[in-house]
DNA sequence: GTAACTCATTACCCAACCTAAATACCACCC
DNA sequence: GGGTGGTATTTAGGTTGGGTAATGAGTTAC
């Protein structure tokens, strides 16, 4: 088993990693900032946000979704005036999607709103503990990319 | 705003947070164990394990579900075989659920599975990345759970 | 003993994915 | 240049894991 490539005890650490993620991402589903927005919505503004603009088929693999689901959720999303959607200047097939100035206040505020959400959560928790957390947000979020 | 009750740049934390725990939500989602068992009844089995039993009420409020919801999952585990229900010893109201020793079984075995997985994920990471994801474990188990 | 509450359940519904197949386009090779 | 294989997106249809509302059975308080 190539499981202790990393010492320790890492069986207790993945089982609770896997359930304390599952558990909050169902929790956070009910946080949104604005009613009309899936979760996976939203996750899609916040690439665009920090890629500029990208195809369609490039945000399904960041998302790790199928392409046809991308489709609809940009769809969606347009229809809403929250993205744009450009042919490709290179090639046909593809397009460009890239967010619209809409979208980035409606990100502002959504910040916002799930930093009061989850200041408030973290109330429950000491200043190590946060501080702990704080040091893990850019971990989880390169190992979710992997 | 209550939301610098810790120092620093938590916005940016919290929005990382966010967007990593929906993603690695989604791909956990695919990595089962056992094709027939959904993530929150993984779930459950792990709470069973820990509490070992519970009647579908308060396994609902641990697992952030709502009560049919919880019927419907713990009659698919018992269907299954996971779980057995009694009646509640003082409240004729209630059941009692608890997991059978087939249940105990399916969780080594999937213990090994994801340990495997996550391994595998994990191989992207340096030493110093994966020990501050385990140091985060708890606390984020804990912040799930509030 | 009845009113008010709680636990579990039943019946129905919806949102967010998926797979398979179709369409449009590019790139290579003869 | 025309066919052939591969890729990007879309369309159509299905599944699933939840949710809400309403019901039934049992308990508690008055």
């Amino acid at each position: 088993m190539p499981d202790l490539i990393h010492g320790g005890d890492s069986a207790a650490a993945v089982s609770s990693l896997r359930s304390a993620v599952m558990l909050l991402g169902r929790r956070l589903k009910h946080q949104r900032v604005d009613e009309s927005l899936s979760p996976t919505e939203m996750s899609v503004l916040g690439t665009l946000a920090r890629c500029g603009s990208a195809t369609p088929g490039e945000l399904a693999r960041k998302e790790h979704v199928q392409p046809p689901s991308m489709t609809r959720i940009v769809a969606l999303l347009e229809a809403k005036g929250l993205v744009r959607l450009e042919p490709h200047p290179d090639d046909r097939r593809q397009k460009r999607v890239s967010q619209t100035e809409q979208a980035e206040a409606m990100l502002a505020e959504s910040r916002t709103k799930r930093n009061a959400w989850l200041a408030h959560l973290a109330e429950g928790l000491d200043e190590d503990e946060w501080e702990t957390l704080r040091a893990a947000a850019p971990v989880l979020e390169k190992l979710a990319h992997l």
